[in-house]
DNA sequence: ACTGCTCTTGACCATTTGATCAAGAATTAT
DNA sequence: ATAATTCTTGATCAAATGGTCAAGAGCAGT
């Protein structure tokens, strides 16, 4: 009896390739045009791949999205996770808004993926959000928190914190139309970062 | 001679009506799933209006989208433009600030109808961004910087202050999905206001 | 009451798009 | 070599969707 539907057993070389060729051609369409705005047609053209094809490695476009974003998730939280509550506050919170500044610079298709979805309503990544995103958050007010109560920091909220450095670095990925349209050029990322740095950071100190 | 595909060429009362009826009904779907992730069918229905009727007013689902844009950028302008060069640059700042945050609070829809085109590439408002916005801008720009020459506020660069300030105030009507994951409850606008005021002005003091 | 314009809608159309299928080509294991 | 499995694709489908049309209902001015 011949088997119908087959899905691959094993992870082959092509599976390997092809997947990543999907992903890397979904990455640049779904932060383009939103989940819904993407074409299976689209990505798979970019994938240079036929649309069968492609449906062969994901059965269905919320596949691609979903692996897309899981894909990603991890890298997002890694500078958060980097601070470090024996070390000095303002150097910690300067290396972590360093960090996310320059990953709005190197990769900003994946800061609008998820700034598409979140506006959305996050429906695919509810779970993340509401889970590991909000343990590590309380994590790291509290040593926020612990600095304030040192004396080595202002007195912030550091939810609200932490907020504003999202919000500030991330604008320039998702927004970086409007900051260029508004200077009339490209931004440079390093006077950005710069900039950044000290309207963040110059209100912590004590 | 029968004229046909004729467009009304007065503005009556049951125009004016259903026009806003639609707007409305546009502005909550438009702002929840994009332009391309919207249907006519959708806001039709939210409107209680037939399909045809609808595209009776508004020939295009564009045309819907493009007035919605038109009607709200001017409101989104004012707040900046009351910053006035003559009065105490903090209390300036601090009135544009809360101005913000309420806008935020009050109609989340509107902003993240905005973060939404932007996102992706501003293709609608690509003239208002580096027309009116970036004059503007460059105006008040002019004033911060001309409160930073008279010592009575900290040296920052006006520009990306200006953006700092957008970024963290938009963030809570367009991440509020992220925001109230985060803190496991919808967020109080009253205490998020008065933490942003001092994360944002604290580092202004001279 | 009549006339002309505005408003409304059921039925319909063409295109787009996510997804399937069957069949053949390429690769891998024995 | 050959059998089994994986990979690839042209053709096709059904549903969704933006938009049209013709015909009738409602309304205003005379």
């Amino acid at each position: 009896m011949p088997q119908l539907k087959t899905k691959p057993l094993v992870n082959t070389r092509i599976q390997a390739r092809n997947k990543e060729l999907i992903l890397d051609a979904a990455l640049d369409i779904f932060s383009a045009f939103g989940f819904r705005g993407a074409t299976v047609d689209q990505i798979a053209a970019k994938s240079e791949m036929s649309k069968p094809n492609l449906l062969y490695y994901f059965r269905r476009k919320e596949d691609i999205y979903v692996a897309l974003l899981e894909h990603t998730l991890s890298d997002w939280l890694e500078p958060l996770r980097d601070l470090n509550p024996a070390g000095d506050p303002l150097s910690e919170l300067s290396r972590y808004i360093s960090a996310k500044m320059q990953m709005s610079d190197a990769n900003p298709k994946a800061s609008r993926l998820f700034a598409n979805e979140i506006l959305h309503g996050a429906p695919m990544i509810e779970k993340f959000l509401k889970g590991p995103l909000r343990q590590l958050v309380n994590e790291k007010a509290q040593v926020i928190q612990s600095w304030i109560a040192q004396g080595k920091l202002a007195p912030v909220d550091p939810y609200h914190l932490i907020f504003a450095i999202w919000a500030v670095t991330q604008h320039y990925a998702d927004f970086s139309v409007q900051v260029d349209a508004v200077l009339g050029r490209r931004e440079d990322a390093k006077s950005a970062q710069k900039a950044v740095l000290e309207i963040l950071l110059r209100g912590l100190k004590v």
